[in-house]
DNA sequence: TGACAAATGCAACTATGTTGCATAATGTCA
DNA sequence: TGACATTATGCAACATAGTTGCATTTGTCA
């Protein structure tokens, strides 16, 4: 989620035209409070302006590859997608409920992980680390 | 991968009857060196012994949900099933290659994650943590 | 053996994501 | 501005991953 953040100027550090489509794209995941499912994207901006199923997942796979969104895996059979890392926004794992399937984000920094290890260990060349905590959110617990 | 896992037992100590389907399953997921994707399992199988592909979706969610297989996120659309931790074998993380799709295992403890700051603030059950490094493998490194 | 339950197979289906190709929108430059 | 190239979008078809309903087979046990 991010108040501060200028979508037609992230596109265009991009490289990226900032056409409607794509702004509503960003903006959508830039707004939400967890990140989302193509099919929630779609859904969302479809609810302002029509939009093709394969326009989004086009849109994203740019978004992707220029690095404003980044891509995780949800928990279940489905990508999801959030904003990337940036100045405003710090990298944070999520968390994946298995009763309802709910995604949060999680505190920045409230789980450390230590790359030194495989740093030193590993020859390929490390460009990112996905931690996914899952089991039962808070609402599933109480109504179990 | 375990050559001290008696897969047999195994599936009895989860209350699954030993079915040599099951054992089967369970035996190609034990015997490989990384996850294996449910295709993966299926064809593997198959070349010993006819099975059904609804058959293995079934045998995965059964080992699965008794806890003798952990489902992981393969870094693509599909899900990737691994021998679930325990004495002989300690979580770990695993490597997903963007350029080539490999996954791999990595050192248990290579990649220290402090869970401390979540469990006090973070109000559901946490029930694992999974981790995936991506970047370029040193195969894909060579060639580029 | 016969009754019953569990496991498997098969067809059809859903969900998610991709490709090829046509059209529409946009940018470039004379 | 008008011609032309480039890029973005839409649509249909396809591909892949996983699920469901139901019939058949296999196993358990009295
Ligand atoms: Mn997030
Ligand atoms: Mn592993
Ligand atoms: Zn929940
Ligand atoms: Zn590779």
């Amino acid at each position: 989620m991010c108040g501060q953040c200028n979508y037609r100027s992230l596109l265009q550090a991009g490289g990226l035209e900032p056409t409607l489509n794509r702004l509503r794209v960003l903006e959508v995941i830039g707004s939400n409070s967890s990140p989302l499912s193509a099919h929630d994207i779609l859904a969302t901006v479809n609810r302002t302006a029509g939009i093709n199923r394969v326009t989004v997942y086009r849109i994203l796979g740019l978004l992707v590859s220029k690095g404003l969104v980044e891509r995780l895996s949800g928990g279940g059979r489905s990508l999801v997608y959030g904003l990337a890392p940036n100045e405003h926004h710090p990298a944070h794992p999520h968390f994946h409920c298995r009763s309802c399937g709910a995604l949060q984000c999680l505190q920045p920094g409230s789980l450390k992980v230590d790359l030194r290890g495989i740093e030193r260990s590993f020859a390929g060349e490390i460009q990112g680390v996905e931690v996914r905590v899952d089991g039962i959110c808070r609402n599933c617990l109480k109504r179990a």
